[in-house]
DNA sequence: ACCTAAGCGAGACGGTACGTCGGGTCTTCTT
DNA sequence: AAGAAGACCCGACGTACCGTCTCGCTTAGGT
């Protein structure tokens, strides 16, 4: 059997994420040490090092090694119940106490290392931005969505205020939220929007 | 003179923030150490710590001491100009080289610690969307803006496509961004929207 | 009431040297701190400053002021009953937990700092053993000492091996000791000496 | 080679300790740190405190790495001459200025840290004074030594004068004062003692 | 069936910074 | 005028991790 040797490795590589992530759970991303996590893990720090060049990599593919959500798009042709369902997994998933934290970690991490931002970029946002405008462009070929508009900006639209939320004002995610956000959205904000537009909390 | 010691303990307060400031553009906030401020201002480790528990704080103060923007908001009764002329303001400002990464840091940091987090908050981000939300509030009641309409959402949608491209996208803040995000916001993205819609970019 | 003024300085100075030695006995010397003598007497720092220039010396005058013993001698005749009750009280004295380890402590410090050793040398040593040098220069007279002994030499070698067992054997000191030192040194070694040499513990 | 590791690890202790003799030689024990002895040995800290607990163990590992002078004990038949020998070479080591002052420094930590006194007992005391009293036994036993004398004592009469003048009294040591020392010893200090009793200095 | 090469645990190592302690000096206000 | 209070600069403490570096052990392929 020629990959024994590289199965142990790959199942090292999975120790060590998840020892990382254990002890980011317990003591928080900030306290996180790789000594630690090399003690924890029954591991030599080289081990870590040479499969990682700092503890925000480390971090970042250890929470992406979750890769949890799944988060994909249905298609069932309403595209406010699609986005609306969409955007409920993503809050719930923010909301928990398992990812959220970490995630917020995660994202504080990015913006002191550009590698981290980097790789948070390719391999999470970028994809969930594509999905999202895809079916935006879906819709707007359907005409559910106006001739025209700006796919990319919708979807920093309809982010954007959650992130918000998440990082800079620290109030809690609700679906009720993401609801007003996809109608405030839709409707807009004009004096000549329609008569539903959202009403004050 | 009685105030002689004050002063002068204000004088090191401000000398020590400064000599942060300096330090964190020069190596960034994630290489700034306490030791080098203080061995750099001239003033011993005890004398930062008896004024600031942590660097994050430290970093904080020193940050908002600059309270470079006073973003004050104008009331030319046309709203849409008067916001635009506001997010300028704070895009301007961002994008700065002086500003923009330390603010990036800073924002970084109130992901990790709590204690930053509230004063950020307290301090700068609340203030500022206080404001927004006033200015909102008075173009409501000219009818600019649809009668019950949430207008912290609004701040919301306002702001979160801009910190989405700062902190996460790490897109570049234009003011063309910022004139269709309004847009947007205002004519709605759904199929019965005005002509004007913002075209794709 | 002139000395109102100076009476408070002395009792001031009484209270310092009584709460240094309260927390030398504590904590044990070495970890004795001007800064918390002056906070434990509710004295400011600078006022012991301005009394003694050093740890060393607060300490010296500290445990002097006690001048315990009055270590006086009796003439009773008989030198070597004198000599043993003497240094039988000497002997009690070091024992003792309250004197023992704090002039031992004293005795290190001499060792690094020659202003101490000073200050006990002439405090202390020096009529320590000049009254023990006059009983002898007395019992020499009487013929109870050889003539021409030198007694200054006589001096060092009684107190010398209680020295020795006190700060470098660490063994404890006692009478029966001091007997076998005091026979010893009356007697000599020599194998031509008395029949009544002391015997083998 | 297995042992390349050991080597260096050797190296890099007995560098250690040279440099603590340097420095200690330069400033005195009382101003040595820790600090200082590792930038100046060009090593890290933690690879001194792994090696010693405390600054006065280091500094006794240091002195007594040079074990000087092996104060090897002659047999020649003649005690006195072989003692005042021996303690000659003591004499000259506490005397010289490169022994002198570490070894009275030594003595001095040893009263204030009972690690160190129990090193300085069982490394250095003990074996001196272990080979005295054998050298007086086998003096004993071909008749110099008075029959049942504690040996223990006599070594204790022989040293305890001279760290008297070493620790004590300050006066210079020598090797005047070390023949009135043997001599008195030896002959008592009764007026019976015969004619040659030590005269007056 | 040996042998070489790689991966690994362990952890020593030179550094940097931490947050704390105390030394000795200074200034201000209080008594 | 002396003192309580305590800020201040400084130097050192002992600790924690960093990222690099041997070292000896295991484990396979390659010969």
């Amino acid at each position: 059997m020629p990959d024994n040797r590289e199965a142990r490795a790959a199942a090292r590589t999975d120790m060590i994420m998840r020892t990382t992530l254990a002890l980011a759970q317990e003591t928080g991303y900030a306290k996180l040490s790789i000594e630690a996590v090399a003690a924890r893990a029954g591991v030599g720090k080289h081990t870590i090092y040479r499969r990682w060049p700092s503890k925000g990599l480390l971090f970042l593919d250890s929470l992406l090694s979750l890769n949890e959500p799944a988060l994909d798009y249905p298609d069932t042709g309403d595209v406010m119940a699609d986005l609306r369902r969409q955007i409920y997994a993503a809050v719930d998933l923010l909301t928990g106490p398992q990812w959220g934290p970490l995630y917020q970690a995660l994202v504080g991490e990015a913006q002191h290392d550009p590698a981290v931002a980097a790789g948070l970029g390719e391999r999470f946002i970028r994809p969930q931005t594509d999905k999202t405008v895809a079916r935006l462009r879906a819709a707007q070929e359907q005409g559910q969505v106006a001739p025209g508009f700006d796919l990319d900006l919708a979807m920093s639209i309809l982010s954007g205020p959650l992130y918000f939320r998440f990082l800079i004002s620290q109030e809690p995610l609700t679906r009720d939220y993401v609801d007003r956000v996809l109608d405030a959205l839709f409707a807009g904000m004009g004096p000549r929007g329609p008569a539903d537009a959202p009403a004050s909390a």
